[in-house]
DNA sequence: TGGCCATTTGCCTATATTGCCAAATGTTTT
DNA sequence: AAAACATTTGGCAATATAGGCAAATGGCCA
């Protein structure tokens, strides 16, 4: 692999492992159908704000997300929504290994 | 988020993971158009093959590609090809991210 | 101004990931 | 059977990630 090949990848995957963690998935979940603040995120998942203020700018690095000072509270946003549509393949992938996982066993059976 | 809510995040994510690393993103991209033996791929990257091997098995374990043994080689293929469609909107990410920080940029000669 | 709330940042510990080497296993060939 | 090759696995050290607490920052309101 050169070095502009390997230079591709890594910035792909830099986007990828943003999006590499269940919080920051249900964050994205959740700004899909409307913009929060940092303390709606951290009250939903059940984390201390912090935590969930540092998901927020990990996603907001790798450029999935925006934000938006009003006030006192910080709103997210999605920035591209694309990342939505990840889900469908996700699931698709889950359901076929849950397929396999039930015919191993109907198989062991026999 | 109820334990139901957080068990579905976590199976999302276990997958999004496995292909948050740039090897494993290349090999997924190399799967994409043809079948592949370890060995090819180690040398393709540019890693050893133990290393190869197990990004491999993290990718199988998490049920997007699969593995064929065939005489002393073992071909892995893709076995969710929907997969590869993630890179058209995580290039939109990239590129997004990119104009901004041009347009920060111009902002600040001005 | 003082107090309260939302957010971010620093710090720290626990845990997970990465990739090499070496060893074990299985296959093909001579 | 031995040598050669492909693959996997175990061990290990370096590095990265996660999340809580505490402190710092900034805005809002009495």
């Amino acid at each position: 692999m050169d070095q502009r090949t390997r230079a591709l990848f890594d910035a792909r995957a830099r986007v990828m492992k943003a999006l590499a963690h269940p919080s920051r998935l249900f964050i994205v979940n959740e700004l899909g159908s409307k913009e929060r603040c940092v303390c709606e995120l951290a009250k939903l998942i059940g984390v201390d704000m912090s935590t969930a203020s540092k998901h927020l700018s990990i996603l907001k690095a790798a450029g999935i997300v925006q934000d938006e000072k009003r006030g006192s509270q910080v709103y997210y946003s999605l920035r591209i929504p694309c990342v939505l549509k990840f889900m469908d393949c996700v699931e698709a992938v889950l359901k076929s290994s849950a397929e396999k996982i039930l015919a191993l066993q109907q198989e062991t059976a026999k």
